[in-house]
DNA sequence: CGCGATTACTTGTTTCGACAACCATTACCC
DNA sequence: GGGTAATGGTTGTCGAAACAAGTAATCGCG
């Protein structure tokens, strides 16, 4: 058997080691925090960011489910507790009549807006603040690489300004200006 | 209400979504080859690869939890799967009474052999070989940043050189040598 | 030496995601 | 235009993780 495989070096097993462990932890360091000042998981909110994003703050299963890298089967279950929940809407989609549309609600939107300061919070200081700027670009070009044999398609970084100060600070404009 | 949220840059907006896109993704791609070429969870490869990597063989819970990111409840299960399986054998500790003691077994041994190869080439071919060393290096120094948040006990990035050409290629090496 | 506190681990219980099976609707195609 | 495939979504079941509670052994301390 021709065993050629090429071990890792020292260097290439430390970055490896340390990658595995922000990849393991991240995650649920943004539940933690999540759950514990919104009740919402970070897929959640990214699901529900995502349709704050929209226009017309809604969206259909599929694209939804594309954007937030879940099967439809598993969106489908957290919609639903959603739904129950009152933070989004469902309803069948008018054009095609096999597909469901669903829409944040106002509820769902004044949920995000209390939920989104702290959650850039913990996003700003688990990771961005103890980056130089040169870093950032680094960490940009790195992942950038990683991902395209990891998403081809690039499904997930397609997402646009998910964070900047778009839909949920023009819900907080929408209060009366005075 | 002091609303004086920072919100992300489009810079910072767009790293940021890259990186958990990764975080995202990796451990999936990882269990999926695990899984489908070995019958392993990532989870259970890192911890047979923990006492695999001890001159015993031998790890207890404790401190096998703590070098997998386990709570001790989630390691207990599994550990209790992998005994079921053959893989690791666990008996109480003649110093601490209290203790439990794991050890990978010869057929664990040999799985990991078997695993090994494919395991490691998946993290090159997704990972490693997309970068140059200078990424490489940059990798290793934004992610001790982040951990340094993240982890600040340093348990995850402690672990040695668990993918270097060490136990495994040494229980390879045990075979008759011609 | 004996009783409370702590450590080490195991065992339920509940919840969530993956996978498969299932209907409904639309597109293809001869 | 009618049969067949492909698409869009929901539901059921199983496996695995988080959390809480329980057990057993050790330590601390009077």
């Amino acid at each position: 058997m021709a065993d050629e495989t090429q071990w890792l070096s020292p260097e290439e097993s430390a970055a490896w080691v340390r990658l595995i462990a922000v990849a393991e932890l991240l995650p649920g360091a943004l539940d933690a925090q999540l759950l514990r000042d919104a009740g919402l998981t970070h897929f959640e909110y990214v699901a529900l960011m995502a349709l704050a994003d929209e226009p017309t703050r809604t969206l259909r299963m599929t694209e939804l489910a594309s954007r937030t890298n879940a099967t439809l089967p598993r969106l489908s279950h957290v919609a639903r507790r959603l739904e129950e929940r009152g933070l989004i809407r469902r309803f069948p989609c008018p054009e095609d009549r096999r597909a469901t549309n669903a829409t944040i609600t106002e509820a769902g939107l004044d949920l995000m807006a209390d939920a989104a300061p702290g959650h850039v919070d913990t996003v700003r200081t688990n990771v961005l603040d103890v980056l130089t700027p040169g870093q950032l670009e680094q960490l940009y070009v790195i992942a950038g690489a990683v991902l395209s044999k990891l998403d081809p398609d690039e499904r997930l970084s397609a997402t646009s300004c998910q964070y900047s100060e778009g839909p949920v600070a023009r819900t907080l404009a929408e209060s009366p200006p005075a």
